[in-house]
DNA sequence: ATGAAAGCGCTAACAG
DNA sequence: CTGTTAGCGCTTTCAT
């Protein structure tokens, strides 16, 4: 069975592609095409089961119709759940979307990059993992439409991004404990540490903690290194646990380290939130489901999606005119279950 | 900045666009042009930062280089951590992947095939929900390479596919139980259930209990919307326990129904293991954080992936020469963890 | 009311 | 050793 073209259309119904391609883009009436004529064309295009080769015409047209979206790694429940809200905002548009997993490497993220581009998808959302931003310096020279999402360059002034206050977030978690009694809060975080979520994150912790007098001793801020979170953090964890002082709280900087310390601590048998106290960035369905269930505090994918689609969306259409870039912040929701324990009733 | 094409190259060297394309394909040699010529397109290539333009390269040479997946959701947990294996499988190839969401919907899933097929992609992998297979036998009979993973249409021969044995897994996991010594074994399963993955499993339970001449009662055996899963376990949770006997064990047919199990039982203050005992279907990092931890019938992902993308590559390589298909059945692993309760000693 | 022809950027047969 | 030319399947200007 082969291929149906345009031309074959043509040709079984003695006109010529042009009429063919017009009737079938919806351009029959502006170009006076009969009634009878299109619909004869529209009638044999199903018979025959006609579908456009969408590379030929993204060819002629300079258009792809795909975005690309590139994250740490799709199996991560974070972005897959935020790669499937970004699909439907774009399905929504109509447009594709390419999903590739960069392995946090600075490597393959600039190669992929790179590839995308060569199969000229129209624009680029990027939960960038640079150290060396100049790839998307690049970007923004040529005017190339993308949006940066999660995580952002400081550095490189209107360039369009959409995440949440991490800085805020976290300082007000940590508020929480203080609040709730606890003076020994530890931090989990994660290294390399260049990422602005995770700086964020570990500014919001540090100030909480100094501007409430309590225990700042660097000890208790762990940096875990990406490849190895298992055994880093229950290291880590041992490591707290010997700590002079008794610690009664951890802050995750993301579900990854929770999970870690979750295990961890039902290794050591510590009791949750007894012992210990949790709250993690990044809310999990089963977060609510353990047993203590976990505090988290929780990006809304949804909004983040919806408008990291809409910018890119707005970017690709307005392509060459220099468009004022957005830059978004969103706040996170804190989600307090059962793994905070209230050392004090809370001051008002 | 524009985009630099082949015959920028070219004209700046005063060569033609044939030389060029010959030196970076890597026919140079084979074409006997000069060393020296080909060195100075290398570093001109280089300097002008030429990235091809893959589009247009594809409808010349008929092949896109890209292959779709098709999955009812990529922000559910098992497929995406499958998108993952297979996006790092395809890459091997020099394959990119485009990843799509049918969300279970016969309609959907159908305009997906169609719109990948428009987009040329070079083969299709499908984790297929079809009622209707006419789209599958459409595939077949224009010998358009696919594989089917996870499902697949019995009734449809001759298709590639790469699944777990169903039947014998789930055939496994009760006798366990009955082993153990439960009487009263519940299953919460998934409708529509005309999926093979979903029959195969539920038929290893009937027949199971069958066997060992315990309680057939299809009452025990719950049928749970697609679309509200939730609330429907929580309704049949409830009628369990209010059944005449005392329900001591369930399995759940995947790990969506397991949670809202492990939410229900919650719920309604009944001890996992003590009062009932749970093994579900695919394996979830957090089913061992849980206290207690959850058994389960694990699929070896990475094993099905490996197989679904050799698969379909040897089916591209050798189109048209209408090759034999694989039907690769690959055997689950069974992770007994702590929410199992031996009622009696195992008979041996 | 419809068609001829050019061209998107690339590759490959064929010529020199 | 290198260039000319045709063409992948589509859209669009310009004719008629």
């Amino acid at each position: 069975m082969k291929k149906v073209r345009l031309e074959d259309i043509a040709n079984k119904m003695g006109v010529s592609k042009t009429l063919v391609s017009m009737v079938l883009n919806g351009y029959g009436d502006k170009n006076g095409i009969k009634k009878e004529t299109q619909e004869k064309v529209i009638a044999l295009t199903r018979e025959l089961d006609y579908k456009p080769n969408q590379m030929a015409r993204s060819l002629r047209l300079g258009k792809s119709n795909t975005i690309g979206l590139i994250v740490a790694d799709i199996s991560n429940a974070f972005y897959a759940k935020m790669a499937r809200n970004i699909e439907d905002e774009c399905n929504k548009y109509g447009y594709n979307l390419i999903i590739c997993s960069s392995d946090e490497k600075d490597a393959k993220e600039s190669s992929l990059i790179r590839m995308l581009k060569e199969k000229q998808v129209d624009g680029l959302i990027i939960s960038s993992t640079l150290v060396d931003n100049s790839e998307i310096v690049v970007l923004k020279q040529e005017n190339y439409p993308f949006v940066l999402v999660d995580r952002y360059f400081p550095e490189i002034p209107d360039t369009n991004f959409v995440i949440i206050d991490n800085y805020k977030s976290s300082y007000k978690a940590v508020k929480y404990l203080i609040d709730s009694g606890h003076q020994n809060i530890a931090m989990l975080s994660i290294s390399p540490s260049h990422l602005t979520s995770v700086k964020d994150r570990n500014k919001g912790y540090f100030d909480a903690i100094k501007k409430a007098n309590i225990n700042t001793d660097h000890y208790l801020h762990c940096l875990i290194p990406f490849e190895s979170i298992e055994q880093s953090v229950e290291a880590s964890i041992e490591r707290l646990l010997k700590y002079e002082k008794k610690i009664t709280a951890i802050l995750a900087v993301n579900q990854n380290i929770a999970l870690a310390i979750i295990k961890a601590l039902k290794k050591f048998k510590i009791k949750i939130p007894d012992e210990i106290s949790v709250i993690t960035f990044d809310d999990l369905p089963f977060f609510e489901l353990l047993t203590p269930s976990i505090s988290a505090i929780s990006q809304p994918l949804d909004v983040i999606s919806f408008n990291a689609v809409k910018i890119l969306i707005d970017e690709i259409n307005s392509k060459g005119s220099s468009r004022k870039k957005d830059q978004v912040v969103i706040p996170s929701h804190f989600i307090l279950r059962e793994s905070c324990k209230q050392l004090k009733t809370k001051k008002t």
